[in-house]
RNA sequence: GCCCAGGUGGUGAAACUGGUAGACACGCUGGACUCAAAAUCCAGUGGUAGUGAUAUCAUGCGGGUUCGAUUCCCGCCCUGGGCACCA
């Protein structure tokens, strides 16, 4: 029987199939030991109004390779799909369309789940959500509300970065070169009542918990860096004039000899109470250019450094000496103590604002302990110390430990530890985001939404747009802000900020668990049988921000024993960003976007699926190609003129062709296994199409194991020819085939002859041959002999079933 | 500037713990089939020299270690990503 290969009523035949049949329907079957229990996670889609990009499908295959694969091994697996529908985007999208966000987030999520069903997924799609659902925001409220409890969610006037055009704060992950992450407009400083996340709290343990997970070292680079722990001394530093204490934090308290000045930030607290008469005028100044400045212009590496002196004076507690107090934008309010020692000497900043203003440079330490003749920069690195009184002649890191002790003794200083991570600045000033449950009352101050009245629900409003005063929409609507007080029944005001785009999906791996459960956000039952998620797939840009808050999130909820694993996430891997066929991004403006859709019309999600897997390995960046794509379609043609053009008969195939088929299963199963070289589990694959495409009748055997190893990879296919082969359906519930070890290496091997390390003749001999007769083998071939002539033969170098290298003398 | 990843044919890429560089595919060239084209099949395909067997050069560049280096070490160049006054 000889018909064409017709993808797409085969695919649609199978994608009915599984869905009537709910062949990826996912319980927790307890009779499934725990080590055959896989949790796959794929990063939840954004549905945004242009559809699923062709970089979503490449993670997505490839988790659906694994989790098919798994499944014919026995192994019960979960594996989930929702998406990830609060936030910016949406919102703005609406704005600019006229339709509500919620309509156009419903429109969006349609068509993403028909994208992703129509690529053949094997999800379990009863277990889908999202988070802009009341059913599911329930429980992001809920868990605010205990972070709330535990203090960890707290309310500060802080200057935040602002995006002028999206109208919102940003937290300082979203913000990308100074810029806003979603619009790109620059980002400047404002002050706001915002409510903040406590991450710092857990900046240590999210740090040391990351080391023993599997995850890609720079993901991990990534984090630790953005994290940017920094071990150093706080000193106190009194002001002359006042007697205020002025706290400082150093990495380098073995220099604090040299310190000649110091410098506050423009918003540090002091710098009112100590600025001198004279000096207010220029200082006040100053501090209004700051404010003014973008972000962008204030990190500015290249400018110029600036400052302004306040008349006051300190008085370094190691010599008495008096110093300057200074203020200049080069200190950040945010770090540290918002307030530094200048060591101009062993700075590079410090040096060339002291140069600038022709503030003294002492030198304090150098390469030897002899002071260098000059210096054109600071001299930064570890060295001995000299002009440090008692100190001197310590090297760098003994005076830093013998000088944090001596500044404890004396109670003006310790040792302390900073961090660059900052508190997660989490209400923005939107309407499409979750409430913030929380209720400000004159009385009781702010006091939480009980939790028997959550869901929040989002209120429907007439206008959606960001007023861009601080205010979210949400403070319009004057009968859902005002409410009678929870705790003493007087009038109160509801929070209007809603929350940031990521707290939906610091959690949903852990309601894919349990969907429905309306008591709780996931049963502990349910938690047991599945977590942790054994292998989280998706994208590197991820690496600072959900993948660090939901890691915050989460152990914050193991600490208050609602989950039982300190990481949610045990292996993660990331996909490398497809290109344009012209080697760029893919964007719009440069016309090189690929759809999906039209891929899977004109050719089918099989070849889609094959050749997105066949580009290379899943973690490497790599541009898109039709030609290519073709070529899968091609190989698939060939597979299935295999078995539908070709005489089946059970007479046992040649041995070499049954051979080549168990290296192949081998090489499929040990690619896959990999979590990374599915390219070359095709490739190996096409080598066996290709073998079999000579033969003049296929074995039922080997059809039957080709099939069930390119299941995975081309599903629909591979049902069709499956049946083909007169199996009932579903090959999804086939049994992965076993190659036999025996089976899988050749009785016979290429021994290759190196003279002096170059190729000069190959000789079949059987595996296993002792290095004396490989010897004997190769001095028997003319051709070697030829090559060595008259030389000297200085050694023989022999490794077995590999080659032979015959060493002489030129 | 600092940190990370990576540079292999015309293209995507392969190469086990150092051991045949370029598997598999795309593209290209020639052939078969066809009135012709598409599709399919067959053959060839890193550069140079040679009809050919073959030789020689070749994994970003320059050194080194080794019998032997795409693989290990040192220095440099380029590309991509991250951070960017964090004291």
């Amino acid at each position: 029987m000889s018909r064409d290969y017709d993808f797409s009523a085969i695919e649609k035949k199978w994608r009915d199939y599984w869905e009537k049949n709910k062949t990826f329907k996912t319980v927790e079957n307890p009779s499934v030991p725990e080590e055959k229990r896989f949790y796959c996670l794929d990063m939840f889609p954004y549905p945004s109004g242009a559809g699923l990009h062709v970089g979503h499908p490449e993670g997505y295959t490839a988790t659906d390779i694994i989790c098919r694969y798994l499944r014919m091994k026995g192994y019960n697996v979960l594996h989930p799909m929702g998406f990830d529908s609060f936030g910016l985007p949406a919102e703005n999208y609406a704005i600019k369309t006229g339709t509500h966000p919620r309509e156009s987030t419903h429109a969006n999520i349609d068509n993403f789940r028909r994208q992703l069903k129509s690529l053949g997924f094997s999800y379990d799609w009863d277990r889908e959500v999202s988070t802009c659902e009341p059913d599911y925001y329930k429980w992001t409220q809920w868990i605010f509300l205990q972070l709330f409890k535990g203090g960890l969610a707290y309310e500060a006037n802080v200057p935040i970065n602002w995006c002028n055009s999206c109208k919102t704060g940003l937290a300082n992950e979203e913000v990308v070169n100074g810029r806003c992450d979603r619009c790109g407009e620059p980002v400047v400083k404002k002050d706001m009542r915002q409510w903040m996340l406590r991450i710092t709290a857990y900046a240590d343990r999210l740090m040391e918990d990351m080391e023993p997970l599997d995850w890609p070292e720079s993901i991990k680079h990534l984090q630790r860096n953005w994290i940017g722990r920094s071990e150093g001394a706080e000193v106190d530093f009194q002001v002359k004039s006042t007697g205020d204490m002025l706290k400082i934090f150093t990495t380098r308290p073995d220099t604090l000899f040299g310190a000649t000045y110091m410098v506050l930030a423009p918003e540090h607290p002091l710098v009112e109470k100590i600025m001198s008469k004279d000096e207010r005028a220029s200082v006040e100044e100053y501090i209004l250019k700051t404010k003014m400045k973008s972000d962008l212009e204030r990190t500015d590496l290249n400018k110029e450094k600036t400052g302004v002196f306040t008349g006051a004076f300190a008085v370094n507690p190691v010599n008495s000496k008096e110093i300057p107090i200074w203020i200049s934008d080069y200190v950040l309010i945010s770090y540290g103590t918002g307030a530094i020692m200048a060591v101009p000497a062993h700075d590079q900043r410090d040096f060339e604002f002291a140069t600038k203003f022709g503030l003294d440079i002492i030198q304090v330490l150098s390469p030897d302990g002899k002071p260098l003749d000059k210096l054109d920069a600071a001299f930064e690195i570890d060295g001995i110390a000299i002009n440090s009184g008692e100190f001197t002649g310590m090297k760098t890191a003994d005076f830093k430990k013998k000088i944090t002790e001596w500044l404890e003794k004396k109670g003006i200083g310790k040792l302390a530890v900073n961090y660059k991570l900052r508190d997660w600045v989490f209400s923005r000033q939107r309407f499409w985001g979750e409430p913030i449950p929380l209720i400000h009352c004159e009385k009781c101050g702010t006091v939480p939404v009980p939790e028997s009245e959550l869901p929040l629900v989002l209120p429907d409003v007439k206008t959606y747009l960001p007023t861009g005063t601080g205010e979210s929409p949400l403070a319009a609507i004057t009968e859902w802000v005002n409410v009678k007080c929870p705790e003493c029944g007087g009038p109160a005001k509801r929070e209007t900020n809603t929350m940031p785009q990521w707290a939906g999906s610091c959690w949903y791996y852990l309601r894919y668990l349990d969907p429905l459960n309306m008591k709780e956000f996931a049963s502990k039952e349910k938690q047991k049988y599945w977590m942790p998620v054994d292998l989280y797939v998706g994208g590197a840009e991820h690496a600072v921000l959900h993948l660090l808050y939901s890691r915050f999130w989460h152990k914050f909820l193991f600490d208050e024993g609602i989950v039982d694993t300190k990481e949610p996430f045990m292996k993660l891997r990331n996909p490398g960003i497809i290109l344009g066929e012209d080697g760029q991004k893919m964007s719009k403006s440069r016309g090189n976007v690929i759809n999906p859709d039209d891929i899977i019309t004109s050719f089918g999600a099989d070849t889609m699926r094959m050749y997105e897997m066949f580009m290379g390995p899943l973690d490497v960046m790599k541009p898109w190609s039709t030609n290519g794509l073709k070529g899968l379609f091609k190989f698939l043609e060939k597979v299935w003129r295999l078995f539908t053009s070709s005489t089946i008969t059970s007479t046992p195939a040649p041995d070499d062709v049954l051979r080549l088929t168990h290296k192949t299963i081998k090489k499929v199963e040990t690619d896959i296994d990999s979590l990374n070289n599915f390219n070359t589990a095709i490739s190996q694959m096409m080598i066996l199409v290709n073998e079999l495409t000579r033969l003049k009748e296929q074995n039922r055997d080997i059809l039957s194991v080709l099939a069930r190893i390119l299941a995975p990879y081309a599903p629909h296919f591979c049902e069709e020819i499956w049946e083909i082969l007169g199996n009932p359906p579903s090959i999804s519930s086939a049994e992965w085939p076993k190659y036999d070890p025996a089976l899988v290496v050749d009785e016979t091997y290429l021994m290759i002859v190196q003279v002096n390390g170059k190729l000069r003749e190959s000789i079949d001999v059987e595996r296993g041959t002792d290095i004396e007769t490989m010897k004997a083998l190769a001095l028997k071939s003319p051709k070697i002999l030829k090559w060595i002539g008259n030389a000297e033969i200085v050694k023989v170098i022999a490794v077995p079933d590999k080659l032979i290298n015959i060493v002489i003398k030129q």
